[in-house]
RNA sequence: UCCUCCUUAGCUCAGUUGGUUAGAGCACAUCACUGUUAAUGAUGGGGUCCUCCGUUCAAGUCGGAGAGGGGGAGCCA
């Protein structure tokens, strides 16, 4: 019996175990964090488990008051006490102490966190306390979830996990400004014949960055393994100050050989579908406490403003339904064809050839669609370079296999394309754009030694997790977020 | 980077046409009460009104510059 192991009778019960069905009468050792001390009596204490505080009893008279006082919001305690029916009405199971130690102290007065509702503004600020919140314990148990269901959708398909390099010399994507990664001094760096730093002086004897993208890499995987996927940070030294851009975020990268723009779509689909569905199986109580959040901060919008559906129905919507697939040409013709369009409310212009700007993409999604919409077929002129071109398009009107995904209120939550496998027709797209070829030769051999077709998307993480919390700025679902001018903790 | 709004107690906010000692709720401290649910009641402490410059007899309030933050746009995932 577990009784005879005097290791087992002190080990910790989790809280979200404990609260799951643990058999009154039992006794059981609880470690947490003070959230309330009611009536000098009741102490909430969680820990991170779950939402659900456990209510401990400290029978009054039982307990020195020395240890009462430092009972405080925020302290740490270890319990020992007995699993009992709860007398009061907020909860069913309580457990009755038999012995409280106070692991450690948490001055009242300095605390930042009280037990109130506190902005996230503020909370951003306090982002190391952040996480013993109620919102942001849901939000980062779903991003918890949401990682090991990347894994577990790819595993299950036989995809292998490759780990492309964080630091790269390539800097021919165009995925964006790079951050710089050198040793070399700031002041007096040595300077070649021509004046220029010299790189070959540097750690690594070139001029290296920080990885914006692991697709490049993922392709050569893909080419041997068939079905890779990468997920990593990536790193974007852009001034983008928006609710929806990190300078620091982590990306999904999937890259399968044989796959041709239809596959990619479909693999894209069902991706999003498997996260959401297994959130909703798993964090379904975080879940409702987001929902409920979500609705009481709508109730403070214009009606205009309000989303209409609830966060888990939304959810729930997304998951049964099929993503409208449209050509961008379509996309086009729709917007034209717009009351919006026609009563001039669109800031920016429409023609085919522009390339969607967010309130186009917008109206699509939210207003005529009401669901996830895959555009594809963009023109050859606002895409990268690895897309693969679309045989027969009209002279001037070259498009490329692309993809991308819109989602409500996120905008575009994924982007991929179906790669050009043909060498001549890809560095004939490299010379027209003013890639050197020779930085690119390893890419190019790909091409060389038995190239396929293939493709592949990425999806930006924490715009996952936005989508799946309802959380509006993308600050709010990473740890500690990066952005311009702010690296906190 | 551009547009726009904001910055008053630890937090969330009020502060009238510029006017004398800048307020509230919560938090915190003390006391009371004791099956509470963000406990309750009483009392108390707590302020660089973001910073600098200017206008004025007088600036939290008006003007200018700067800093920080929110929202939107661009770029994108």
């Amino acid at each position: 019996m577990a009784f005879e192991n005097t290791n087992m009778f002190n080990q910790r019960i989790k809280i979200k175990q404990l609260l799951s069905g643990t058999a009154t009468g039992t006794e059981v050792v609880v470690m947490g964090w003070v959230r309330t001390f009611r009536n000098n009596q009741f102490i909430a204490l969680n820990d991170g488990s779950t939402n659900a505080n456990i209510q401990i009893v400290a029978s009054l008279g039982k307990f020195d008051e020395a240890i009462l006082k430092r009972i405080t919001t925020g302290a740490s305690l270890k319990i020992t006490g007995t699993v009992v029916e709860s007398l009061g009405k907020g909860q069913t199971v309580e457990v009755k102490a038999t012995s409280i130690e106070i692991l450690g102290d948490s001055d009242a007065e300095k605390y930042p966190l009280q037990p109130k509702k506190h902005s996230l503004e503020f909370l951003r600020e306090k982002a190391y306390l952040r996480f013993r919140t109620n919102t942001f314990g849901s939000v980062f148990r779903i991003r918890h979830s949401l990682a090991f269901a990347v894994h577990q959708f790819f595993n299950d398909r036989g995809f292998l996990y490759l780990h492309t390099p964080i630091i790269t010399s390539s800097d021919a994507e165009g995925a964006g400004e790079m951050f710089r990664v050198t040793t070399l001094p700031l002041e007096g760096a040595p300077k070649n014949d021509a004046g220029e730093i010299d790189f070959t002086q540097d750690f690594f004897g070139k001029s290296t960055n920080l990885t914006v993208s692991g697709q490049l890499e993922g392709e050569l995987g893909a080419m041997a393994f068939s079905d890779i996927y990468t997920f990593g940070p990536t790193f974007r030294a852009e001034n983008s100050n928006t609710t929806r851009h990190l300078a620091e975020f982590w990306m999904i990268e999937p890259e399968v050989a044989f796959n041709d723009l239809e596959d990619n779509m479909n693999l894209a689909e069902d991706f999003i579908k498997h996260l959401i569905a297994y959130v909703m199986k798993n964090n379904i109580d975080d879940l409702q406490f987001l929902d409920t959040r979500l609705a009481e901060e709508e109730k403070q919008l214009p009606t205009e403003k309000r989303s209409g559906l609830g966060l888990i129905e939304k959810l729930k919507f997304v998951v049964e339904n099929g993503f409208e697939r449209i050509t961008y040409t379509e996309a086009i013709e729709i917007l034209l064809n717009s009351t919006h369009y026609k009563k001039k409310k669109f800031t920016y212009d429409i023609k085919w050839g522009i390339d969607l700007q967010s309130e186009h993409e917008r109206y699509l999604v939210e207003q005529h669609f009401k669901k996830p919409v895959i555009v594809t077929g963009y023109p050859a002129a606002i895409k990268a370079f690895y897309m693969r071109m679309n045989d027969g398009c009209e002279p001037g009107k070259e498009t490329v296999a692309a993809m991308d995904i819109l989602a409500p209120g996120i905008g575009e939550i994924v982007g991929g394309s179906q790669r050009e496998e043909r060498l001549e027709k890809l560095e004939a797209r490299m010379d027209a754009m003013h890639i050197p070829l020779h930085e690119m030769s390893y890419y190019l051999d790909t091409r060389r030694f038995g190239s396929v077709p293939h493709a592949g998307f990425g999806l930006g993480f924490e715009r996952m997790v936005q989508f799946v919390t309802g959380m509006t700025n993308i600050r709010d679902v990473i740890p500690f977020a990066r952005t311009p001018k702010n690296c906190e903790y």
